[in-house]
DNA sequence: AATACATGGACAAATACTTGACATGAGATC
DNA sequence: GATCTCATGTCAAGTATTTGTCCATGTATT
């Protein structure tokens, strides 16, 4: 990125421009000037205003000043610095309270509870209910917790119910939708640090239950990775171009269904001949075991659950980059 | 940016293909170099304009920046990187303060800038940034405004940007994730009247793309419908059961793909049966003109565009119950 | 021949500028 | 308390500039 050499002091903003970027009218941004000379904004040959990057720093100051209360007039002469000085001393609203942490012990029971509240929402098809739930629940434990005490035992015990014939197909799909765009929403809500590193999460093609990747997508976030959760369903060159774009540390892969799909085989290979030696491949979901075989040649790491992913990115984040490198440079020359 | 490096810079693509690609009339193209020298295409032997790749790519710039509010003829002579820049460093209005209900003429080049920043965010695959984009244009718009004018043109633009090459299947695959998961947040949280009528939303079996779905259950829910999407694919069984389950007014289903699949025949048919003659049927999407013959056949309502679903849904609310279980009678009679 | 393109000119809409006036509300004055 | 005054945001009228669009005419391409 440009450090941004072209904010200089050189007047380039029409006025229309600036009206949008303060929220001031332009009629009010000329009368400060002609009555006040609150800014003073350079011109070109046929008198039209220029503004700078500054005139616009300078005109959302002076905006807040006088939404404190203060006259135009008493301000206008100010200096930037005195103007942010005024809106420092301006006394801040008030702060938030935060939740309680809840007792280890209770988590169990509240999360029971809570689960069972989705449950009877999904039974009557009440999506809105069931995301009032999740929201609450999302605020009151932690991801992890929220993941595989709440979010996991709510889709298997669906699943449960589905099969033995209590709940509809309808059921089902209307909770892991809900479900689905409740962790779509979910994952990119973190504060990673910007030297965190990069894992690309999705479903290779024809993998269309995105559930799992969800998850995972979730989980590692929790761990403090920067994802990039790109959908389900797609063809070993889109995943690649994705994680080359994004310097991908790793990328991780859910794979659900069918357990035996050659076409898979050829595109997990074909994935890793494209990502190159030096990106791991995290590969898990309930059919992955079936592909042990390939996973092994292409150097992949099988999570059987997310318990394990969590410990796997826990374990990448503090480890030294190199290593991998060579572990996975091992098994790529083992199979040539 | 382009991902595909064959990006080549020999001029090959006349003025009329330019024009469908950028979006731009020849006309101003050529003023545009005529009066500014924005684009210095090469000419044959004959004086014809012959644009590359690299121009076409500049034009889109060029029109993205104008469309900002700035004079052609003050960014006609900047590079390609300063014209990226300065889309980048057009902020988010500031307008949070004020709850201005921003001049209709405003809300364009508003629209256009938050369209702007969505769309670099998608090429960047910067997930966490397009959602705060649309979070951000979620407070600015209504809800018809944020659907019609930021997130269907987004969509189209993506599209339009995909088939010109000039974005990998993973952007727009990643956008279309981002907006449906955006919208599945949006149509539930609205606060109906309890005694609004109710709308199940989704789209039949095979039809796995659910954006129109989920923009016609955005846009029921801001036309104070209670609206249940049910996530795209299901088959009438589960469509009728989650119909009666709620006891809905309207069935309102997206087709977008196949356009023609006799199987789909088969299930709107049956769907109508399963629904009995007192549920409305509301269909749209790409398709389903293709469909028209059975939807006359079992008396659903074709709606061409949101605009025209949204007409109907605020004449189906004001108009009694009793109407159309007459009108939709006399279809099936008819049909016997 | 029909279509697409080039050129230069003309025109109209959009945007800006200036000046001056008006409405409103907060203080100051009587 | 009524009135006056001033500060301030807004608007209108008239003019100028910028910019998108259209047209007439001629040439090239298909």
């Amino acid at each position: 990125m440009s450090i941004t050499p072209p904010s200089s002091s050189e007047p380039r903003h029409p006025i229309g421009v600036v009206a949008r970027r303060t929220g001031l009218k332009p009629d009010l941004i000329r009368a400060w000037e002609r009555r006040y000379g609150a800014v003073a904004p350079g011109r070109t040959e046929t008198r039209r205003r220029f503004y700078s990057d500054e005139d616009i720093e300078r005109l959302l100051l002076l905006r807040r000043v006088v939404n404190t209360g203060r006259g135009i007039s008493q301000v206008a002469g100010l200096s930037n610095p005195e103007l942010a000085a005024l809106i420092e001393a301006e006394p801040a609203p008030a702060a938030y309270a935060q939740p309680s942490p809840a007792a280890p012990e209770e988590v169990d029971q509240v999360a029971e509870a809570c689960l069972n509240r989705c449950l009877s929402a999904a039974q009557r098809l009440d999506v809105g209910e069931m995301e009032l739930e999740l929201d609450r629940a999302s605020v009151l434990f932690s991801r992890t917790h929220l993941i595989e005490r709440v979010l996991v035992p709510l889709m298997r015990r669906i699943g449960e119910l589905w099969h033995q014939g209590a709940l509809r197909p309808i059921h089902e799909h209307m909770a892991s939708s809900v479900v689905r765009s409740f962790l779509g929403g979910m994952s990119g809500a973190g504060h990673p640090e910007l030297s965190a590193p990069h894992l690309v999460v999705t479903t290779p093609a024809r993998q269309r239950h995105e559930l799992g990747a969800l998850l995972a997508a979730a989980t590692a976030a929790g761990e403090g990775w920067q994802v990039t959760y790109l959908g389900p369903d797609l063809p070993p060159e889109e995943i690649a171009a994705a994680a080359l774009q994004k310097r991908a540390r790793a990328v991780g892969l859910s794979i659900t269904y069918p357990p035996d799909d050659p076409m898979l085989v050829d595109d997990l290979r074909r994935l890793r001949r494209l990502l190159g030696p030096h990106t791991l491949l995290l590969v898990g979901g309930r059919a992955c075991s079936a592909y042990s075989a390939v996973l092994q040649e292409i150097g992949a790491l099988r999570l059987e659950d997310l318990a394990a992913l969590r410990r796997e990115l826990h374990e990448l984040r503090t480890r030294t980059p190199g290593n991998f490198d060579n572990i996975v440079d091992n098994i790529l020359t083992d199979d040539r």
